[in-house]
DNA sequence: AAGTAAACGAGACGGTACGTCGTGTCTTCCG
DNA sequence: CGGAAGACACGACGTACCGTCTCGTTTACTT
């Protein structure tokens, strides 16, 4: 799985030519430990460069705004969804719940993720990226879980899986980010044998 | 009842646009007037006092910062969750669900809400208010109408009203503020029926 | 005569209100010193706001520029033409000399006149400044001297004083700033001595 | 042709290593395209770099910053002072004083001289080079003139040559640069009829 | 004729200053 | 005397150049 080679780039291709990766690395680094230190909100620019022992044009040069910066330093940092087959679908379902849960659960995704949606109100591109980049990927991966189990008859053959998703991620979403509730086990069991019971059809 | 007297009796209420309304009243329009224009990223208090006809200092005296005056001039002029008893557990679900449809598909809610979750990251006086002021009032009336049709045998005695009330929300904000996704009303009956016919139980 | 009163103000109409006028004599006169320590070239109007305690919008809110603040940081320091009436035009007229030797002898005067010069060629506001505020004002008080001397009959009643003056102050000037001449008091009496055998005539 | 032997040992002087001497050329005429398009103050190394089709590196090897490379770009363009001889003194005077006004009501003198000065005033070397390269050379070939004066009788053997001239270059200057008066004929006629009638002596 | 070292174009790099903007406080002055 | 108007200190913004540097790519001289 190469995702460790696509760190670099902006996107895949109008990447700038860049003659010292290195200095990629460290403000992406830099920027995941000043986002960590003092928030999203209070980062700046600036001081990410300064920090990063780096000249602000130079940050300029790869990324348009802080926003973007941030999605490219926390997108490789995010734990992924497992879909390894263990011959058993509610374990990996289960599995994918919590991972789904450890992601909106984690305190790095509740600080920035709210201000990566917002900014993305008045970026379209942004936005692209956020969905292209952050919720698609693992979303798909999920997906791919929860139609082997409708293969396996686990779960119904007409089992509305991208529903069934955006209710699990939606509701996560909420509890965490907006009413600052932690995502215990209990409901993440909750929801997945609410799942193998009765998940939402297709019309 | 407002505590102002009608100082200026002669304009009684025929009158236009913002002229004599109490500073307070003019800057709340004011506010959503210059959000609906330029967007919450790009408001700025001064921008809204000098269009208010009020000093900046006005403004600070009653709202700490650009959130929470957002929050209080958005307030009032969100739609209302429909509590009324039709005799009808399932057209009065539908019309919760549609209440809460209109609620995060309105463009106004995509384009604020994200932004105020995510000053309250960092602001937890805001965060409180964000909780106790739009979404437990909603959540509230709604519920009340979910445990009506509990009573009414509608819905089994044991249905998580919460849950799913967090899973209706977090579907909503997901799909309309994340996904960009509209929230059509074939989605709203999908989510009411699949609730009649499976809701989520209480452990 | 009132030349202090009208320190502050940047022109004599247009001026901005200024609420703390400390402020405005603080950046005066820290720009002095700045300009002392590091010179025209390395002063920075951030460097200065910072010095004087002052924000940058603040020094930008009254100059528009580092050329505008140093004429009227420098205006007030800079020595004025002696016009006593000594009944000895002789001496007057030496005085006037040296006052103008001892002008562009300065070294701040080496140091920033050709600064302002230079800014003035791209900036006809300045230009207009600087003649009217720095060279004018001069050179009305020399001509002062010499009319008298020609009232007295120690000139020539077709002497043409501006050019004497220009003239002198242009070979000042040339030697001091071009040439890096030091304006030694033999030069002046020369200078003098030349002009009181055979000035320039109106043609 | 032994130009090309000349790579980078014995050139003209401190050894500028230059393979493509028309690049040297090149920089030096889009210098003075771009100071005549922009002006001192806008033109940029990396501009002038650019549009000479050269790297910028190319540049700082041959001149150490904006203000020598400019030097010499204006060096060779300037007008020289005429000193044949006429058999005519005045009318070799007049020649030489039309030169001068030629050089210093020159608009491109009048927009780059007093910015050279003005660097000068910070970096000895180009103060250095300004003088010898470009005063001094003018200086001696018009104080030829005037000596063949004084040696024909035109002018007395005691003249002060070189304050006449300064008190010439000096007017010239002053009134062109600073006063921003034009320089027209009548006044280089005065100033020579003045020099032939009166000029200053030696002390 | 191929090999090698330099000078080259291009432009990324770490910096510094720019001039503008928004913040939240504080002062002036008007009605 | 309250409030609009906006000056104020602060600090981030995004841009422009600076002068240095590192890339390949010619180019001109070895061998």
């Amino acid at each position: 799985m190469g995702e460790k080679r696509n760190l670099h780039p902006l996107s895949d291709e109008q990447s700038a030519p860049v003659r010292d990766l290195a200095a990629r690395e460290r403000i992406l680094a830099t920027t995941l430990r000043v986002l960590s230190r003092v928030g999203y909100a209070k980062a700046t620019i600036g001081g990410i460069a300064q920090e990063a022992g780096v000249g602000k044009a130079t940050v300029y040069r790869s990324w348009p705004h802080k926003a973007a910066l941030t999605l490219d330093a926390v997108r490789a940092q995010l734990p992924d969804i497992p879909v390894d087959d263990l011959d058993d679908s509610p374990r990996e379902i289960l599995a994918v719940a919590r991972a789904l849960a450890g992601l909106y659960g984690a305190p790095q995704v509740r600080a920035i993720l709210p201000a990566l949606i917002s900014d993305a109100a008045t970026d379209p591109e942004l936005a692209h990226r956020l969905r292209t980049e952050l919720v698609e990927p693992r979303r798909d991966r999920s997906a791919t879980v929860l139609h082997r189990a409708v293969t396996r008859g686990a779960l119904p053959a007409d089992t509305d899986v991208l529903t069934l998703l955006d209710l699990w991620a939606g509701l996560m979403l909420f509890r965490s980010v907006v009413l600052c509730d932690p995502l215990d086990d209990r409901t993440v069991h909750s929801l997945v044998s609410a799942a193998l019971a009765a998940p939402p059809r297709l019309p």
